[in-house]
DNA sequence: ATTGACAAACTAATAGTATTAGTTTACGAT
DNA sequence: ATCGTAAACTAATACTATTAGTTTGTCAAT
């Protein structure tokens, strides 16, 4: 009983698609297994660790995160770009609540947490701001600050926060961003 | 060998201690059983499970920090109010990071998270509003926006995050919060 | 003082988690 | 045809949390 055509692109394949459509708490090596229709121990010939699988996944997620930001901001500039790279971001999180746990890094894994920052995954926001004729030193405060911004409402929202007030959201996200902005444009004019 | 003075309060006071020292990743009801020497099965004559008691435990960790962030303000409108408000809730995110996660709610408990929002919790902020002269709406819409932008920035710094870049993120903070005063000012001005 | 009840500790067991060691076996290359 | 390797297996370990059932200490009432 050996031999069934798995390696470790269909096992992370598989892994993406059982927390997708049960959600990362319910997600372990003995339900992985189970659904490859092979005993958990043999996961291991393909993978070292749940924690090295979820960050593996994540990693992958947040490459299609990344990928769906440039295509928000493909051809646009300034005002527009932002608009649209935020809108972009809060959307992916929203539609892909999972994965996005997954990118933000707090899973079940030891209450560890990080948030993933390779190059191409700053690389949106960078050409976003690169529209606002910052100085290196502004650009890299507000990559930080937008960042900041999207990140906290994706979490709030995520945690099912923000639901008390009786206003709308995207309204709220729409001030924040506009706030962003202005701030933006103050910033650019000052380091001219 | 039964009654050794345990009650409920001294349960969950060791657990925030043991948290406190040691991480929430190694926290485990072995742990604090035998930290309180006694067998494992016995906390449960004094709390209902694990996610009650990291729940309760949170929730206290929580309104220390409201705690901290009402003394911050006291006093103090405006801009003053809310920069102070600011630097009060980030430094609590800092100094208490473990406690801080526990209030943000992602422990390991299965992936839940939320975010608490209780009346009191919001009160700080909603007092560092009325300074700006909001409508109703515009108030319920800030209140998002300056916790989207708090817990941002301290669950990035949380995660090792914002590390990369050459430049302090103590200014990149301040000019956060700036941004959103002069979002304030602006948003105050259109509503009168 | 004795008794009796309650609460708090215990022991023992269950079911779940990830992971490792060691064994078998199928397949592909020689 | 055989032989080695990689992939599956079985079995075991060491953790989780939690529940059921048992013992026992303490406090209150008689």
């Amino acid at each position: 009983m050996a031999r069934k055509g798995l390696d470790k692109s269909v096992v992370m394949k598989a892994a993406a698609e059982l927390i997708e459509e049960q959600g990362l708490s319910r997600f372990s090596m003995g339900e992985l297994a189970r659904r490859l229709h092979v005993k958990t121990a043999s996961l291991y010939n393909h993978v070292d660790s749940l924690d090295r699988l979820l960050d593996e996944v994540g990693l992958e997620a947040a490459a299609r995160l990344t990928a769906e930001e440039n295509a928000a901001i493909s051809g646009k500039t300034g005002d527009e770009a932002l608009f649209s790279l935020a809108e972009a971001y809060r959307r992916f999180a929203r539609e892909h609540d999972q994965m996005y746990r997954l990118i933000i890094g707090f899973s079940r894994r030891s209450g560890e947490m990080q948030i993933r920052e390779a190059r191409e995954i700053l690389e949106p926001i960078r050409k976003v701001l690169e529209g606002y004729g910052l100085s290196q030193t502004q650009q890299y405060h507000w990559q930080r600050i937008l960042r900041g911004m999207m990140v906290g409402f994706a979490i709030h929202e995520h945690a099912g926060g923000f639901t008390g007030l009786p206003v709308d959201k995207d309204e709220s996200y729409r001030l924040a961003v506009q706030c962003m902005a202005d701030g933006l444009r103050r910033a650019g004019r000052g380091s001219e």
